[in-house]
DNA sequence: GCAAAAGTGTTTGGATTACACCCATGC
DNA sequence: GCATGGGTGTAATCCAAACACTTTTGC
């Protein structure tokens, strides 16, 4: 067992990922960057930076996520950590992972002076990453997929007023399955949804009817009673 | 935005804290050391130590575990990575949680030069705690509990060989409910258990069955089928 | 009318619940 | 025999899966 005077230790560095997901056409998508700095200058990867001295780590999340984006109030879900001594080529940088739900269509993303060029891939066709970051997405993706099933976080990558069969293809491509509709929707009753009069729009077929999630009324629900949401 | 050089981010410190978790008398408990230095010297906490250079994180978690109970090979989960920049007194320490399930009987714990003293607390009356180590502690039972529905980590607290009285009571100190023992036991029926002759010793009552857990069988279940363990 | 997707009802079998009862052991 | 828990069966109910059917829109 050896011992290193505390002051030694003093000589990591942190930083801090964040995996942006956003649903489209059916797809569950992740925010890539390409890299304008070495290393792995030109590569994709995920937007990530080092945690300033005054931040905690949720701050710097929320700055990541401001910088790429613009967006503010989106809620951060801590990932996994990861720290393998030969992870970064500069030096030992333990970086934790972070993953936002946004809504693809409320904003669009500029590539900042960190990015080159920013994209959207849809989870299941992401190319070879820099860093461990394939490792760290996959990670990430795990963990949103556990997280669908008992929190109602699926609503902050729907748009706000969405239709039943964009919730359950959602659900689909998450968990590579197929369901049946009727029993989808048995399945979200207890979901407490509002149902607007508004249909959709330009379809040619017959317009699906629009909800939302009812916020409150889930705050009520897993407040006084024994209601938990489950999918 | 601003921006300071690469090299003046080396100036973190990188921890980890193991929260061990054992099961006694019908309760889960959790292992605290009684800190033999400053700062917080003499208070209860979770063992923890820096991260050495040259250690992935699963590595120095190991480590811990080995020099307080001289136990190898034992699975760590890694728990949630906290990052508040005031969180250690004496500099920017950034440290992640990880826990590993053990079992009280098979071996005793030595205090060790890091450490006065050592106790086992069930997790339901742990004093107050240095440093977060509270708010560490509650966030990893936390998701010991979600591992404990969909993991047969179960097996890792209980003797190798228990009884089903035993583990019903696991779960219900982890859950804070009670359950009908007709239907606990229908509930576990898809689960693989050994079924052993051996008996319970030296109760006062009818003795009941030893069970261990068939991890073989397990892997191929998970492996070939659409298994999937569930509590 | 036809294509395409929205939206709903019915049946069936398996799981969950509540509850009752019998069994083996120590004293 | 009796106290204590071990161990199991039954009936009612709820839930999920499979599947069929009707409705509404664009063209």
């Amino acid at each position: 067992m050896y011992k290193i005077a505390f002051d030694d230790f003093f000589n990591y560095s942190f930083s801090l990922d964040s995996v942006i997901f956003g649903f489209r056409n059916g797809e569950i998508n992740v925010l890539l960057i390409k890299r304008a700095l070495e290393p792995f200058k030109n590569m994709w990867a995920i937007p990530g930076d080092l945690v300033y001295p005054d931040e905690d780590l949720s701050n710097a999340a929320e700055r990541i996520l401001f910088e790429l984006t613009k967006l503010n109030n989106v809620e951060l879900h801590q990932a996994q950590t990861f720290g393998h001594p030969k992870r970064h080529p500069q030096g030992r940088v333990i970086t934790s992972a972070y993953f936002a739900l946004v809504r693809i269509e409320e904003f669009h993303v500029e590539a900042s002076s960190w990015a080159e060029e920013v994209k959207w891939v849809p989870v299941h066709e992401v190319p070879e990453l820099a860093f461990d970051h394939n490792l760290i997405l996959n990670s990430t993706f795990e963990l949103l997929k556990k997280k669908l099933t008992y929190e109602p976080i699926c609503f902050d990558l729907l748009p706000k007023r969405f239709t039943l069969n964009e919730m359950q293809q959602l659900f689909e491509y998450a968990f590579g399955v197929e369901m049946d509709k009727a029993n989808f929707r048995k399945k979200i009753r207890p979901i407490p949804l509002i149902s607007h009069d508004e249909k959709q729009m330009n379809v040619k077929h017959r317009p699906a009817k629009l909800f939302s999630f009812n916020s409150e009324s889930y705050e009520e629900l897993t407040a006084k009673e024994s209601y938990q949401f489950k999918m």
